[in-house]
DNA sequence: GAACTCTTGTAAACACCGTTCACTGAAACC
DNA sequence: GGTTTCAGTGAACGGTGTTTACAAGAGTTC
């Protein structure tokens, strides 16, 4: 069944193990215990026998970036999966799920969100992002938005991310119209990107300037008003 | 004319150098390059030394926070003083100061804005910010948004924001009417901050979905429909 | 099966970190 | 002038990332 030599198969097993430990080094005591010396301990090895698996404690960390978007993309699409509602729905339950996600799990969310990150960038979660919103927007059918909704300084990089969008999906096999990606919902799409992190990372960076007592509802009144701003219509 | 003695001065200079040298390896070299020993090395002491000024590693980085709060506000009310328009111009002066801020200082705002905080967070930015919002709002004389606008679900929040509000302003003097301040306006302040936040964050931390070559229209495109939802009208 | 290479781990070392502690010397005070 | 206060030192402890030389087992080749 199994192509590897048995020495492929426990070089995985060790690895698995690396960014398990990582992990839960992580969520349970903060970015700064990740640190080589911890994982080797947690794993009853010593510290350089890590540089076998990682060219640096960096590299490391950023392979952990990779594995929190990778789970957090699992955990948004099952999510999503569960909702069988037409697109106003699904887009709904996906920004929720997101909300959900990065409260339960803090410590991955800045890791990952709010660093000031390597320039590349071309990190898991982008696709992930840029698949779930290219999808839901060629499901959209209505094109509430004309093209002249939004001014003309912003075509050029509008247009370049109608492009990465109809990359991105078409990756997957589905192909979408320019009519339908139209830049006004392009723009909007970008915009809802800005609401929902920025309600998000100030909920769990407690940066509201006030004590939300109760943010769900908060939030879920944003929501509301971002699609209704995105064209879909309220009704739930 | 200085009533402090002799040593008393010299501490508070000592102080100084060493929040000045704190700031500049956060500045040059990301906040894991503020330790006490380069602080110390800067100086020209050994770092035990820092233990008779700072409780520890983490307090200095709160001083930090706070030293980096005061710098900020200070440059926002200077980039407000130059705007003589009216509330409306103050608004986009101030949101366009906090951006071009953050670009400028960008591992501040990271150290400040995105770290799970203490809980605490009374720091000094939560007052710039009310001092600010309470201003301009209560310079808005026109209500253009009622109570009836806001969830019933969000009243309880939206009138402690409320009390905040009022509170800060009152402590510069400054007395609002809670007719003036109403949950409406209450809640398209919070849903401005958020949009700000949100646009500022993923810009500083290149988290937006794509490569954006011209940010700054963008970011103007955002403003301007974040001061039409919050009632001042488009007129520049 | 012996000789060989490749891989995975170790131990020791280096330079750095936060923090504690016993100490020194000078300033401030009475 | 004697005493107290206090900024600063040096040594030490246990922690960190990283490099290096070395050992020992797994896999391969003859």
């Amino acid at each position: 069944m199994t192509e590897a030599t048995r020495r492929e198969r426990l070089r995985a097993e060790t690895e698995r193990e690396i960014r398990q430990a990582a992990r839960a080094l992580l969520v349970e005591r903060g970015r700064d215990a990740v640190t080589l010396r911890a994982i080797a301990r947690e794993l009853g090895i010593t510290a350089p026998a890590l540089y076998r698996y990682y060219d640096s404690h960096d590299a490391l960390l950023r392979q952990l970036c990779d594995d929190i978007c990778a789970d957090m993309a699992a955990a948004l699409y099952a999510d999503l999966s569960l909702e069988t509602g037409h697109v106003g729905c699904k887009v709904r339950a996906v920004c929720r799920a997101f909300r959900r996600w990065a409260l339960a799990h803090p410590q991955e969310f800045a890791l990952v969100f709010a660093s000031p990150r390597d320039p590349l960038g071309a990190d898991q979660f982008g696709s992930v992002f840029l698949q779930l919103a290219g999808q839901l927007i060629a499901s959209n059918l209505v094109a509430t938005h004309a093209d002249d909704d939004v001014p003309e300084v912003l075509h050029e990089d509008l247009v370049r991310f109608q492009q990465v969008l109809v990359d991105a999906v078409s990756e997957h096999g589905v192909s979408i119209g320019e009519d339908i990606l139209n830049l006004g919902k392009i723009y909007h799409v970008v915009q809802s990107w800005v609401r929902l992190y920025g309600h998000v990372a100030l909920e769990v960076f407690g940066r509201f300037p006030f004590a939300v007592s109760n943010p769900e509802p908060m939030f879920d009144s944003m929501l509301d008003q971002m699609l209704t701003d995105i064209g879909f219509s309220d009704d739930s």
